[in-house]
DNA sequence: TTCTTATATAAGTAAATAATAATATAGTTA
DNA sequence: TAACTATATTATTATTTACTTATATAAGAA
């Protein structure tokens, strides 16, 4: 298979912005489920603006997308995304984020109306 | 293939490492061939402390070794490291570095006594 | 030994990043 | 409509990062 190779730098970009363990972990958690704003805040324990704010950056750079479903706003994956394909190689390298959706259950906090 | 996962904080400190465009180049072109310090320090414009710097980063975490040849320090991709694979794939997504040999070359710049 | 070249380390500074607090917007419910 | 919930944005601050300057170390040459 020949891989069209993305630039140098926006290679560096993609890593750098996945260099973070929240965003790596969130990217992770959305190649197995759909996920809306405030589960996230819910899993890492961390003020809302600044989930919002992590979100917006892999938005920005189209890793993953928005998609409102009444009051939430569900984030997944961009398939369609040129990175898509390294992102999916990259995550193969992390361990399955199984647990925290397990973990939102548990608690009544997985919003499951979509 | 089974890939034994790194842990998610493991692998986001790689990608954090590997998410800075001097360092990308850096780990693309070892991937390629071993390199010197001055060569790098002449690729990349860069001063001598912080192209050290650098490689001492990534030292740190073992993906590239170290070799004192003479006079030169000669870095290398450490095969041996638990991120190799990681990184390898990563390195399908950056394009080759070989002009920037060549580039050392047609200066005559190119340590070429190891 | 002294001089030069190559590299590393340490200290200081400027820029980038991530978090918080405060506020705005949008949808839902009463 | 008002009140509530979910999310986004803005401004500020603290932390981290990358670079520079200065200095130290190590090897080779004179």
């Amino acid at each position: 298979m020949i891989i069209e190779h993305e630039s140098l730098k926006d290679t560096a970009n993609v890593l750098k912005l996945l260099g973070d363990k929240t965003r790596l972990s969130m990217v992770s958690m959305l190649a197995e489920q759909e996920c809306c704003v405030c589960e996230f805040v819910e899993i890492f324990e961390m003020s809302q603006p600044s989930i919002s704010q992590h979100l917006r950056k892999m938005r920005d750079l189209g890793i993953v997308r928005e998609q409102r479903k009444g009051q939430w706003v569900v984030y997944s994956l961009n398939t369609l995304s040129e990175y898509y394909l390294l992102i999916r190689e990259l995550l193969k390298h992390v361990p399955s984020q199984q647990e925290k959706f397990d973990w939102l259950e548990k608690k009544g906090l997985r919003i499951t109306c979509y």
